[in-house]
This record gives C-alpha cells, sequence and structure tokens, in this order.
DNA sequence: ACCTGAACACCGTTCAAGT
DNA sequence: ACCTGAACACCGTTCAAGT
C-alpha cells in the first residue's frame, strides 16, 4: 500500500543541499515568469520540485530571502545584457542611449522577473546582503564609464551624479510604463528616454 | 449571557452604506500608514471598524477595489499639494523645480500611502477604472501648463514628452531612493532632480 | 544528516442564514 | 435590507519526529 506513494518519509538524498538549491531557484523563476511575484509561494515551489515545503526552509532562511537571491539572478543577466550593449557602440552619447534600450528591452523580454525586483520590499527592519548590494553597484560603474569620456570637464562627483539620474530616470520611465501606472504605450518608452539622455546630456556638456 | 457581547447578529444600521464605506477607507489609510500595504488585510479593517469581515465585500467588490479607492485619495492630496506649489514661484523654471521638491517632500511625509500607488499592482486581466485614471491625467495637465511658457518654440507633442520625461525622471529618482533599492540617501533628491530638471530644459531649449 | 507531517496563526472571498 | 457565522481554499513558518 505504501509503496504506491512515490516515497514515505526520512533522508533521501537524491540531491546535495546545492543541487536542491538549484532546483528552487529554478523553479521559482518559472513560476514568476509566467504567474508574476503575487503567483510565487513556498509551496508552489516545494511541489515543482518534489519535496516538501518544510525543505526551503533548510535552504533558505525565509522566502524573503529566496526571492533576494532569485532578484540577484536577474541582476546579474541584466548586467551582461547592458555590459554587451555598451560594448558594440560608436560614440559614448549613443552608446548611452543603446544601453538605455538594451535596459528597456529586457525589462519587456523579462517583464516578471525584472518587475520582481522592484515589487518585492524587504521588511523595514531586514537591510539588503551585501552580496546582493554589490550586483547593483556594478551597474552604475558601468554607466560612469560611459559618461567620463564624454567631456574633459567632468569631475568624478559630476559624472556619478549624472548616472544616477540617467539612470533613475529611465528606470523611472521604464517602471512607470510597464505597471501600467500611466498609459503609455510600451512603444514609447524608447524615445522618452532618447529626449531625456539627449536633452540632459546637452544641458550638462553646456553648463559645465 | 449573549448580552455580554457587543452585537449577537443581524441588522444594526448604525451607519448608512456611506458612512461606512468612509469608515472603511480611513481605517484602510491608518492601517497602511503604520505597517504598509503588507500589513493590510480586510479582516484587520473589520476589526477596526467594529463589523465582520464580510461587511467589506457588501461594500467593495474585493481587497483591489478597496486599495484603488485609497490610492484614489492619495492622488487627490497630491495633486492638491502640487498644485498650490505650482501657484506660488515666479519664474516657469523654478516652478517645475518647486513642485518637483513638493513631490519629493509628498513621497516622504507620507511614506507608505504614496509607495501603495505603486506597489499595488492590479491582476492582468482588470485595467484601471476612468475616475481612477483621471486622476492621474490631471497632475500631468499640471505640468505641461508650467512648461508651455518656457519657449515659444515647443508645439504641443513637444511640452507633453518634456512633462512625461521629467515627471518619471523625478518619479524614478524618488521610487529608487525611498524604496532603498539604490542606496541612495533621502536627501540627495532634491539635488538630483534639479540636476535633472535644469539639464533637460537646458538641452531642450537649445534643441528648439 | 536529511527530510517530512502536522500544526499554528494567519490570509481573501463567498453565501446561506439570522434579525 | 443589513449584517454575520462559518466555511473553503489557500498562505508563511516551525519543529518534533521518522529513517
Amino acid at each position: 500500500m505504501s509503496k504506491n506513494k512515490k516515497r514515505s518519509s526520512g533522508r533521501r538524498s537524491d540531491h546535495t543541499r546545492e543541487e536542491i538549491q538549484e532546483l528552487t531557484l529554478v523553479a521559482a523563476e518559472q513560476i514568476v515568469e509566467e504567474e508574476g511575484l503575487s503567483g510565487l509561494s513556498a509551496r508552489k515551489i516545494a511541489t515543482a520540485i518534489g519535496y516538501n515545503v518544510a525543505m526551503i526552509y533548510h535552504i533558505f532562511s525565509n522566502l524573503d530571502d529566496l526571492i533576494l537571491h532569485v532578484n540577484a539572478r536577474t541582476l546579474a543577466k541584466l548586467y551582461v545584457t547592458l555590459q554587451h550593449a555598451s560594448s558594440k557602440c560608436r560614440s559614448p552619447r549613443t552608446c548611452l542611449i543603446t544601453v538605455s534600450h538594451s535596459y528597456i528591452d529586457f525589462a519587456q523580454e523579462n517583464r516578471n522577473l525584472w518587475n520582481m525586483i522592484y515589487e518585492h520590499v524587504l521588511p523595514n527592519d531586514v537591510s539588503k546582503p551585501a552580496w546582493y548590494q554589490s550586483k547593483v553597484d556594478k551597474m552604475f560603474i558601468l554607466i560612469e564609464e560611459l559618461i567620463e569620456p564624454l567631456s574633459e570637464n567632468l569631475n568624478n562627483r559630476q559624472i556619478e551624479q549624472a548616472a544616477q539620474t540617467l539612470w533613475c530616470g529611465v528606470h523611472g520611465i521604464c517602471i512607470l510604463t510597464m505597471t501600467k501606472k500611466l498609459d503609455f504605450d510600451v512603444k514609447e518608452m524608447k524615445s522618452l528616454s532618447e529626449s531625456l539622455i539627449n536633452n540632459y546630456l546637452t544641458g550638462l556638456l553646456n553648463n559645465s
């Protein structure tokens, strides 16, 4: 009788701890891709990987921790994408445009995973682990390296501020459009960000 | 015995339907202010107003609908705040800066309510009701009226695009800072948005 | 050591039934 | 007509217990 159940209980050792972690993250990514953050649950992941829910809590400290790991993977993919885009353009100025287009494309192609980075909020009392924050910081270095060659008159603080302003601006266009907070068409995102980058850079180079 | 319970069951008619709706929204606002969207639940609201959970569902079609009503009230407050800020400044340019500061202040002073506007996502198959969308549209008219007098050379499409780009840009600075997605200090928000507006407008007026 | 069953304290939502 | 009790189908999280 009980042999008809897949397993009774107790040890299995089908997979190492690392394998289960990988299985969990991949399963979580698939659920989020299909149903978004609100469709994700520990129980759903457990079913997908064929383990009991409690197993999830032996590997991650809680759902927030698990989501942070998924988000870190998405950030790593985004970084590779942006880096690739930044490596094959002529002038710094067109390069910034190209990278912004690449960000916008990534957001559209990875809708739910991209969105989860921003939709997920950590409880007020916990802060981001360093391994996560460093993935974010890398992005800004990429942008700063594109702004620096624009003019010899820019000091480090100005370059940093320009990178931050443009990143936030392109992100603002993207997030408000993708989450339908404003009724912009997705096709308008690129022209808005071109308007942002072109006018901002003209102003920056004129004023310095 | 049963007289010790506040009420047994059945009709009460302590409040009209409109009063209960108001009580519900006010209770929801208070919970969100204190605990954020994740702390909000229909059961908690019901307890706060002294009714059964099911009552909530006789007044709102579901939690999403209720949240939309709270968000509409927040948007209305934001509109009044921005309008007030825009009415008392000298030049269009300083006025745009003043309004952006006002937006940033509002976000900080109404953290959780402001954040809920963006954190809450409607299910994919439902779209925003018209009465909600019109509250958003009013904001853009405000911004466009500040951009228009900047130059006679701007056509309507350019004014619209400038309003959208600047709104998205200031919002991007604000949301990424407030949600701690980037480790910016809240004090930096205003200087970043000034950098955005000043350089963008210089570029816009130079290029047209 | 690896893994699970079962519990605890919550959810959103519905609807037959009570006054 | 107004309002609720009780149910249904879910959650996240924990931990004693089974192999």
